[in-house]
DNA sequence: AAGTGGTCTAGACCACGTG
DNA sequence: ACGTGGTCTAGACCACTTT
């Protein structure tokens, strides 16, 4: 039944022209509208939010989910410009910026010994305004002292290159879909447990030298990963 | 209410020390056990399968999830192999084979005519006797004519370079969360709507002659992606 | 045949967002 | 202050899996 009812709020978003962002009517209305239970209706918009057609935010109600931004985590191009060029509007917010002691785990996967001085941002980045994504940098100091001074609102990896001269010249990434939980989850106005992606990116420098190492949590219908590989 | 439960799950589970593929009780029992309603016990079970703690299989029940599996897309080492190499078992089930003529939207990607044949596989792949993944391959015929005779429970990557002497010069790849549905969740013994990984992989030779196109639909929770990247 | 997960009903209360 | 989404109750039936 919630499966016929999922088609039947399909029908009735395109019959209605529903577009991306759109507000859906309230779910007691929704439920008056096709005739069944609050219950029932819910598992319908949660098969539609599975599949990405829609999206809740906070308390706040159910919207027509945008279409999917494309990203190449390989680039370096800046998120600003991505977004940009695929006619959309990019914001960035940094949430905090902080020096702080190189943690334990991060000394593993980076090399810098524990406790050493390492930036550390916090930024959510939206497109159309619809938050998409949180993102944690640690960034190897040496080399680049003073970037916490810099506007950090558009991309490190420009500020680090044009004003710094620094590049990456290896990387190594790593996905997966996660939960957003907690700080990443309220970050981003969903539920804990709400699906998600999370993507990993450790860069170094042409010499060997660890450059940054980030985080990102991203909705799960935001994105489309692009990756060219030779060889 | 329900994340103290799913709390207390967690910890049940430690303590009873359940691993891999080990399977929960029954959810009437374990309402019981915490003093519960079974819908409210769900909606912890279904948290702790957002995060990948437990999984179900098609109305047989919760079990553990075991840990996921690294996996490099841009690598064609083939996918027994890496399960090995990471301490499991692997196994596949070609579930059909065929030669079909190219669809409009292959003919798209691919550059190859519609209706010129193209070999088609679909395969199911296990780690440790669970279905991770449904595979669809599009295998272009011209420089591997036979390959339908072989045995494509191995790598094919393996046989068009063995057999055929056919390398991957130049491959993309598109990587996005989408909910597993029809075919793709019934395969896989899970629900309509269950969250999924799907990933695509357009391959062509060094001369740009399309190679192969290969769709795959993962569980969420059975997979990390690890790429490297340079320059 | 029994038990199980999947689904559904018809309510209810609360905390939060919005006006 | 009101309406909303988020959560919860205490049942019930069915189809499927397992015994």
């Amino acid at each position: 039944m919630y499966l016929q009812l999922r088609q039947r709020l399909v029908d009735w978003i395109k019959e209605k022209n529903l577009s991306s962002q759109d507000k859906l009517p309230a779910e007691r209305v929704l439920a008056t509208k096709f005739c069944t239970t609050r219950v029932t209706l819910r598992q319908a918009l949660a098969q539609l939010e599975a599949e990405g057609v829609i999206f809740r935010s906070n308390r706040r109600g159910w919207y027509v989910t945008p279409d999917r931004l494309s990203y190449d985590p390989s680039k370096d191009i800046g998120f600003n410009l991505y977004v940009q060029q695929q006619g959309f509007t990019p914001r960035t917010e940094t949430i905090s910026k902080q020096l702080i002691g190189t943690p334990s785990w991060l000394s593993e996967k980076s090399g810098l010994l524990v406790d050493t001085p390492v930036y550390h941002f916090v930024r959510r980045r939206y497109v159309d305004e619809r938050a998409l994504l949180i993102e944690h940098n640690y960034v190897n100091p040496q080399g680049c002292g003073g970037l916490m001074q810099l506007n950090t609102d558009d991309s490190l990896w420009q500020l680090l290159r044009d004003e710094f001269n620094l590049k990456p010249a290896s990387r190594k990434i790593e996905i997966y879909p996660q939960a957003l939980v907690d700080n990443s989850a309220e970050l981003l106005s969903v539920n804990t447990g709400s699906a998600g992606l999370y993507l990993q990116r450790i860069s170094h420098d042409e010499d060997g030298r660890f450059l940054e190492f980030d985080h990102e949590y991203w909705l799960h219908d935001a994105l489309k990963l692009v990756v060219n590989v030779d060889g």
